[in-house]
DNA sequence: TTAATCACG
DNA sequence: ACGTACGTGATTAAC
């Protein structure tokens, strides 16, 4: 017998949304789009699917209403308003069947149900098994001796199989009846009455003794009691109530088999691309496995002492085995291309002539993952490498930020899951080690196979998405001035910190123990716990319990508190100088190499904005802001003669300008006034003379907190004024700046509408908070879709800066070189004899990096030192 | 490993 | 009534 597969899809996708949106955190792709429901619903399907059904269709309900809420105004009235997340899910999941070739149907006019129930009596007329894939009890009136329905038991995914047999030993009543029991005793989840007052047990009773309602009614004289009174009364609403309850079996709809027939599961470049779209990993790769048309071969490489002649483009990793690649051991280089595949071990390569001529050869292209590193870790090993034109892992960036560094990650971002992570191969911890050769080649030349097949995926991406020439012309070059950045390093002077050290140590002693005396007892003042108990228990001090794990002891809350014990004061001091003490004496000492300079990392593939990041160590965060921090930076000293520096000033403010098109501020930044001081004559309403210091103060908040996407609250804490006049400066700001209120919202609508927003180079963010339902995270979201594009123009014009500089150094062959940058501003060891072209040059690249509707302006000094710079 | 704190733009 | 400014990294204590 013939067998039709029926799937009742908005029961499937109801309650594959709210089996998993129950726990939380709901999924979504990369863009932020809620796909569990269809993700659910996908699962369950390609389950069902290897069964191989003959034919198979699903049905759902069509928008508009039915006759039902006609005939009755509360149907369904109790159901709560379908959520957002799964609203836009509807569509996804039609699209999900198309790509899948997988025939639905909707009927204007009708529900689900009734196209379930009039293609299965259809079928069943024709002699045809009908299994009906639904949970809704109302089903059960469609059941028939071909036809059965699947429920799905919460916990399992074995189908529990509803026949006539199963349905009549529970109820003791034939199917069709079911339209009757349910006009008698009501359905809360459809909002149907039935008679008040008669539910299951009285019901079956009813119905047992006499069939249907209508025969009920005939005899409903005979019924005593109160039920008798209530059957009376309502039987309308009865009769009524069944035929809400009874499922249309003839609606327009025609049995379409040659439609529905089901072909079997073949790879399908459509479905692939949908699971692609909405990150649906598991599945494309349950796919792809199941149909193996895409069978790897396995792995076919050698391992080899000497290189043969590589002329074509090659992907090209190399082993760093530790983080810090300016000071790892390498293992060994893993080689890919079109019809070879290579794994060299460092020993052999460092021997190897043809290696070195293959990696210094520019003619050659090389793909490579964070080339960076790969330049630089070879570098200290003395081999030269050049010619890499494609980076996996910056091209992945720019496409999406959100993304994990680690090239598995990345990998399987483009459904690529050949790789292993690096822990799996070398372990982790303690039980760190290399593995054999065999693993370890096999892992590297994975690593590279990886790369040189996605490079097209890739590159295609960018290119759709407009973010190419980012990519090319900014991330790329960016990559090679920072390697040179990184190993030229900054030169240090060892004694500064060491007598520095000497200094801080000793007034950190002095501190502690006038902090024992106050505190009348010893204990460890870097422990927020115990700082927290000794101030606020032992000492009695007003305390506001802030975190979770106990007393906050921020310098927010003891600032406050500065008047009231003198103990404040030297815990504060206390903290700043032993945080100075050992993240920059001591952490800095660390890290100086034997050539006396420090070669930090930067990572160009990390934050959400497009700004650097800076590791091992952190230069980007020397101390500045207090003098005795700012002493730290007398130990940064030129490896040549000078050091020169050049800041943007107000880049972001500048961008915000831009961006907003502000009539007065560009003209302020035009006639190089001082913005904050504009700023708070135009809010205040006076003359820039009558600005006071404390109007520019404020000034100057608001305008740091317009970038962040500031808060009432926010503003008032920054400032330390009340809430409502906090609110108040920001209703003055947004008044005189109407334009930046206009380019906030539009900002936010376009978060809102697509999800991401983007810099003046197009690098995009993507913000899925900002269309969550929770309040905070949503406000979040607006918040970031106000401050991304700032603070991403200003770290792409600064990388603009960057290769701009970089080039008139070269056409000036300069010796000089850059060597920071801490974003917005450029640091570089001259010579003396290049001092004065330096500065020239320097500024002038800044300064026509980027053309705005404002212009940039850069300034800097020279010196003997980071401390004297500015 | 995580939370709290504080250094920077 | 919510509970609140954007982006980072290093160190310490405490689990």
């Amino acid at each position: 017998m013939e067998k039709l597969v029926v799937i009742d899809g908005n029961f499937w996708l109801f309650s594959c949304y709210y089996a998993t949106a129950a726990m939380g955190n709901l999924m979504v792709n990369k863009d932020g789009v809620p796909t569990n429901a269809v993700y659910g619903f996908a699962n369950r399907l390609e389950s069902l699917l290897k069964q191989n059904p003959e034919y198979i269709v699903v049905a759902f309900d069509a928008k508009g209403k039915t006759f039902r809420s006609e005939l009755l105004e509360e149907y369904k009235g109790t159901r709560k308003p379908t959520p957002d997340e799964l609203v836009c899910q509807f569509s996804m999941v039609r699209e999900y069947l198309e790509a899948h070739h997988i025939p639905y149907i909707e009927k204007e006019g009708y529900e689900g149900d009734d196209i379930i129930g009039t293609i299965s009596k259809k079928a069943s007329n024709q002699g045809m098994e009908v299994a009906v894939y639904t949970n809704d009890k109302d089903m059960m009136q469609l059941i028939d001796s071909n036809v059965k329905q699947y429920k799905k038991p919460q916990k399992t995914n074995d189908y529990e199989v509803i026949t006539v047999e199963s349905f009549k030993e529970k109820y003791n009543l034939e199917p069709d009846q079911m339209r009757d029991l349910l006009g008698l005793m009501g359905d809360s989840a459809d909002n149907i009455p039935g008679i008040p007052g008669i539910g299951e047990k009285t019901a079956l009773k009813l119905l047992n003794q006499y069939g249907t309602i209508e025969n009920l009614k005939e005899h409903m004289d005979e019924l005593k009691g109160k039920m008798g009174e209530k059957v009376r009364t309502n039987i309308e609403l009865g009769l009524l109530s069944k035929k809400i309850a009874t499922i249309i079996t003839d609606a327009p709809v025609e049995l379409d088999l040659d439609a529905w027939k089901y072909e079997g599961q073949e790879y399908n470049d459509d479905l692939a691309e949908f699971y692609r779209r909405y990150d649906m990993n598991s599945l494309l790769k349950r796919m792809s496995l199941s149909t193996e048309t895409k069978q790897s071969k396995p792995l076919e490489y050698k391992i080899v002492e000497t290189l043969p002649n590589i002329k074509k483009n090659t992907a090209l990793i190399a082993g760093v085995y530790d983080t810090n690649y300016h000071k790892s051991a390498i293992l060994g280089f893993g080689l890919y291309n079109k019809d070879e595949a290579y794994y060299i071990s460092l020993e052999n390569a460092m021997h190897d002539e043809n290696f070195k001529a293959f990696l210094k050869d520019e003619k050659i292209e090389k793909y490579g993952y964070d080339i960076k590193k790969c330049i630089n870790a070879c570098r200290w090993h003395g081999l030269e490498v050049k010619g890499y034109t494609f980076d996996l892992q910056l091209a992945s960036y720019i496409l999406n930020s959100s993304l994990k560094d680690e090239i598995k990650i990345v990998c399987d971002y483009y459904q690529y899951f050949d790789l292993q992570f690096d822990e799996e191969v070398f372990g982790k911890g303690a039980k760190k080690h290399v593995p054999e050769e065999d693993v370890l080649s096999k892992h590297y030349v994975l690593q590279a196979k990886a790369i040189y097949e996605l490079k097209n995926e890739a590159e295609q991406r960018l290119k759709k998405d407009q973010q190419f020439d980012l990519y090319k012309n900014v991330e790329m070059p960016v990559a090679y001035i920072l390697a040179d950045m990184e190993f030229q390093g900054a030169k240090m002077d060892k004694d500064v910190l060491k007598q520095l050290g000497d200094t801080f140590k000793g007034q950190i002693d002095q501190l502690e123990k006038e902090i024992y005396l106050l505190a009348h007892k010893e204990f460890n003042i870097s422990s927020p716990k115990q700082l927290g108990e000794v101030l606020f228990e032992d000492l009695g001090l007003p305390n506001g319990k802030k975190t979770k794990t106990g007393y906050s002891t921020s310098v927010d809350v003891l600032n406050k508190l500065k008047n009231v014990h003198p103990i404040i004061d030297k815990v504060l001091n206390y903290r700043t100088l032993s945080k100075l003490y050992s993240t920059y004496i001591i952490g800095l000492q660390e890290q100086i190499f034997i050539d006396g300079k420090t070669h930090t990392i930067y990572n160009q593939a990390l934050t959400q904005t497009g700004r650097l990041s800076s590791t091992d160590p952190n230069l980007q965060n020397i101390p500045v802001k207090t003098e005795e921090g700012k002493l730290i930076r007398k130990a940064f000293v030129p490896e040549y003669d000078y050091l020169i520096s050049f800041d943007y000033s107000q880049i972001e403010l500048r961008v915000l300008a831009h961006l907003a098109n502000v009539t007065s501020l560009i003209d302020a930044f035009n006639h190089d006034k001082d913005i904050h001081r504009h700023t708070a004559s135009v809010v205040f309403g006076v003359s820039e003379e009558e600005v006071t210091s404390t109007m520019r103060r404020n000034a100057k908040a608001v305008n740091f907190g317009i970038i962040y996407g500031m808060s009432d609250y926010g503003l008032a804490e920054q400032l330390g004024v009340t809430v409502k006049e906090a609110k108040s400066f920001i209703e003055k700001y947004f008044e005189k700046y109407a334009e930046i209120k206009d380019y906030m919202n539009k900002s936010i609508a376009f978060g809102k509408e697509n999800g991401y927003v983007s810099t003046v180079l197009n690098r995009k963010r993507y913000i899925p908070e900002i269309n969550e339902k929770n309040y905070m995270r949503q406000e979040f979201g607006k918040r970031l879709a106000m401050n991304s594009p700032i603070q991403g123009s200003a770290a792409d014009i600064i990388k603009l800066a960057m290769i701009k500089v970089d080039q008139l150094l070269k056409e000036n062959h300069m010796k000089s070189k850059m060597i920071l940058q801490v974003h917005d501003e450029l640091i570089f060891d001259v010579y003396q004899d290049e001092l004065d072209k330096m500065m020239k040059l320097v500024k002038e690249g800044m300064e026509s990096a980027y053309q705005m509707k404002v212009e940039l302006k850069a300034e800097g000094t020279y010196a003997k030192n980071w401390y004297e710079l500015k």
